[in-house]
DNA sequence: TCTCCGCCTTGACTTTGATCAAACCGCGCT
DNA sequence: AGCGCGGTTTGATCAAAGTCAAGGCGGAGA
């Protein structure tokens, strides 16, 4: 999956991109070590509170990010209040909407979040000269879409039980440094990067609800829960399990 | 939106193609006269049943498609049968997964649909040499996208009623040639494309409840049914309100 | 013309998850 | 220590949508 980096020398690469997982397996990978440095010129790293808003309404950047550390969520509203998470994003993804407006999409901080943020002109510009950087954009573009279609199921289909496994599922497998390849049974621990009403808005449910199958769960020994955050899963498996009946 | 094209005369362009809608809002836009030449040697028009799984278990073609006419449903299923329509596909999209294998989607023809197939391995090779049908391909993606994280919404946040109401709303603004520009308001009518079984996988809702929602809108007259397929819609402006609240 | 079959509608009843309301818990503050 | 506050849990009731069961409608074919 990974393609062959340009560089030459790790020593030409700017130092804030050396151990920058965006460099990896991010869209930077598609950059040389001239064009890194020439971005990296233009480019702020920024630490973000938890509850920020990055993109939407009041500030319609003409900047676009990588996600260095931490979760974003993707919100959708209606004129009446009721909203819906439509993604979640973790390092090291790309923010921001090539070639378009967003289209009434939010994007709020819900952990502490690092981003690097350069201008958009700049990026559009190398786009151009640079045909496999489009490639990688293209590339997350269909993550995103397949994710977000997974999710469609679970929103449609599935019972509200389902759809709480189905998130803790989600996080597992998510927030860890990408443990994704392997093991997706075993024991995991982590962090909720969401409040109970953010994951009610992500699943479609009321706090109540969610509240209710989460003890449900802990009750039936799936998980186990401390300071309503750390969540502990002996066994992946019967998460998984539970997450599709 | 419409990118120049480079072609000198239209009689260079194989003739299949000059009326091709493809060729006009579809990826085929980003190609030369001599790379359309080229495509339409191994390039084949197909005319589908309504039913028929064009991508999926069965059937892993290694082949792309336009769809020229007809509408494509993208369905994912759970391994008990509950299963959930993530999208449709309208003329000119492009059908295929580019660079990967689908995820559990199949694509059935949800119409009489028209296709104009092409190998695999044609495109990709294209896409090396044209990056400007790599930026038409993730602009498809990119619209694909936004159209699966609106339904989201619909699909975690409406009710019945507007659930069903967005349905119609959609199908409104998509199956006539694209009127999709202009008038969001004023009369319509059209040939429903889906089932009533369909229409309830797309909303994750059930026949019957489709069917109690849509004679509460045939009495409220918002819209007007003949055969069960053929749908009037007198005011778009009225359906779009019903689709929010 | 009649019948069959698939698809759709309608009605009666049940269930799931929402709503309303109260209490709890950890935590920062005075 | 006591207070207040946001976020969370828990319980009681309600309503929206699902389930089960009939019946209707219309087109294809005998």
């Amino acid at each position: 999956m990974d393609v062959k980096r340009k560089d030459i020398h790790n020593s030409d690469i700017p130092v804030l991109c050396q151990a920058c997982e965006a460099r990896h397996k991010g869209v930077c990978g598609a950059l040389s070590a001239n064009q890194l440095i020439n971005l990296n010129k233009q480019a702020i790293r920024k630490r973000v509170e938890p509850g920020v808003e990055l993109i939407g309404e009041t500030r319609q950047a003409d900047s676009y990010s990588n996600i260095i550390s931490g979760v974003v969520k993707l919100t959708k509203m209606m004129a009446d209040g009721r909203q819906q998470i439509v993604g979640l994003q973790f390092a090291p993804d790309f923010l921001g909407r090539p070639f378009r407006s967003e289209s009434g999409i939010t994007a709020d901080t819900a952990t502490e979040v690092n981003v690097c943020s350069f201008p958009k002109t700049m990026l559009d510009k190398m786009i151009k000269e640079t045909p496999e950087l489009e490639h990688r954009l293209l590339e997350q573009t269909l993550k995103e879409l397949d994710e977000a279609r997974d999710w469609m199921l679970t929103l449609g289909r599935k019972t509200a039980s389902e759809k709480v496994a189905s998130f803790l599922y989600l996080i597992a497998t998510h927030i860890n440094p990408e443990l994704e390849a392997g093991t997706h049974a075993g024991p995991v621990s982590f962090e909720l990067p969401l409040t109970r009403s953010d994951i009610a808005d992500f699943l479609g449910l009321t706090i109540e609800t969610v509240s209710r199958q989460m003890t449900k769960l802990r009750k039936d020994e799936i998980i186990l829960i401390h300071n309503n955050r750390h969540v502990e899963v002996p066994d992946l498996a019967y998460l998984a399990e539970r997450a599709s009946h």
